[in-house]
DNA sequence: TTGACATGCAACTGTTCAGTTGCCTATTAT
DNA sequence: ATAATAGGCAACTGAACAGTTGCATGTCAA
């Protein structure tokens, strides 16, 4: 999950699929200086990552953006660090104090 | 920033900056099957990435998380994508019904 | 000062991974 | 039926990267 979303490529696939839902992989394809196989390797670890959804109809593939587990990070990461987010700073301000 | 939070090692590392702030780099390795080296190596990412801050106190490294890029996704990703969240995923409804 | 401790630097190795090329399958339209 | 279209599969290449080993630097304590 946080893997899929090292990638540059996938990032842009998923503000592509955010910005029209229900692209095809030409689609998607298109204006990117990438081969479509390429692309297609992309579109399946997003969609391990459960980030990207895909329907087939008929010969084309629709895929569809899933919020879901990008909501996940803000309940495993952002709560657990904003919780102690002031507190973190204190302590970096005091190691600061207490080196110089 | 995205590509340092890919690793889980990395993760690891976070985590155990968020348990207890001001660890050195001996502390973090404890515990550890990673060499020294391998610890430094992703700690210098992390800090490129601005996800941890770190300060010299005599021949010792104390290390710090700094939970403001964290808070970042949530502004640029999370905020972004929720707020289409519920339309997101009736759009994928549709499209599953179209198929059928 | 000298030894022990904490960290830094550099070269090397094996693996992972992004991207390509080439070919195959399936569906649509004429 | 057949040609064009949309996508899938597999092998290969090159680069990035995680982790290692070996040595060097700097700092504390006796």
């Amino acid at each position: 999950m946080f893997k899929a979303l090292a990638d540059p490529s996938r990032r842009e696939l998923l503000d592509r699929l955010h910005a029209e839902a229900g692209q095809t992989l030409g689609e998607l394809c298109a204006g990117l200086r990438m081969t479509r196989q390429a692309v297609t390797k992309h579109l399946v670890l997003l969609e391990d990552a459960n980030l990207v959804a895909s329907v087939r109809r008929g010969r084309e593939k629709l895929h569809y953006l899933n919020p879901v587990p990008i909501g996940e990070i803000y309940e495993r990461w952002i709560g657990k660090f904003e919780r102690h987010r002031l507190r973190a700073l204190h302590e970096l301000k005091k190691g600061l104090e207490e080196e110089s």
